[in-house]
DNA sequence: TTTTTTACATCGAACTTCTATGTATATTTG
DNA sequence: CAAATATACATAGAAGTTCGATGTAAAAAA
């Protein structure tokens, strides 16, 4: 049940928000959630953390947004990934594949004896 | 033959550092070296990069150093994992594992249809 | 009616990596 | 023998990140 390492949490954002996006527009509040649910509750993004993380990806043309109000009268801020976005999505699939690689290549040489 | 993403790179510094000196004492340059190696060209830590996380894991105490003069008179900083950094690194460990989980499982998911 | 939840935004603190620069010595090349 | 390269460590400044705090606003629940 721990919570994962700033870094970590810092180095997969990109492809996690991406994948998500890659599924279904959503827009940063419902997001937070469904991280919430699908890491079981290791990762969790405060608002603070999350909207700048959309901005840059914004910004970097990987998702575009458009306002949208809800049933309920609720504006929300929907995000959906571009082309460029899913570019970026399977060279992160990539990187982390690589980088699977190399660790768990590290740890399987590893001597038992402590 | 891509190199890593920035982000990759830091979040596996310290569980990858911590792996080396957890089989064989070694000193920056060396280690240098050796991850380059390792991830086959992937990871090309700077040296202005790897001294200060060296520092820095010394400073928490995961690491310990000493000076050593080689045979052909060359002073090296050796570091050696300590008790702490083994503890740190199980915990890595257990981190990464978690996190391949969740991206893994968001990965899978991903539906044919674009 | 008050509190909680939903929803987005921004600011400053703290921390990171990276490039550049500096120092110094051993080895190799011309 | 001189010059260039490789070895070896260190630090400073720029740029980028996450995170907690704070602010605004409205719907839903208590």
């Amino acid at each position: 049940m721990e919570k994962l390492s700033k870094e970590l949490i810092g180095a997969s954002s990109t492809p996690i928000i991406l994948s998500i996006l890659s599924k279904n527009e959503s827009y940063g509040y419902e997001i937070i959630q469904n991280v919430k649910e699908i890491s079981n509750g290791k990762i969790e993004y405060g608002d603070g953390t999350l909207y700048p993380v959309l901005h840059k990806l914004e910004k970097k043309e990987l998702i575009e947004s458009y306002w949208k109000t809800a049933d309920n009268g609720r504006k929300r801020k929907y995000y959906k990934i571009s082309t460029k976005g899913k570019k970026e999505l399977l060279a992160e699939k990539e990187n982390w594949t690589s980088i699977n690689q190399i660790i768990s290549k590290l740890w399987k040489i590893e001597p038992s004896l402590t």
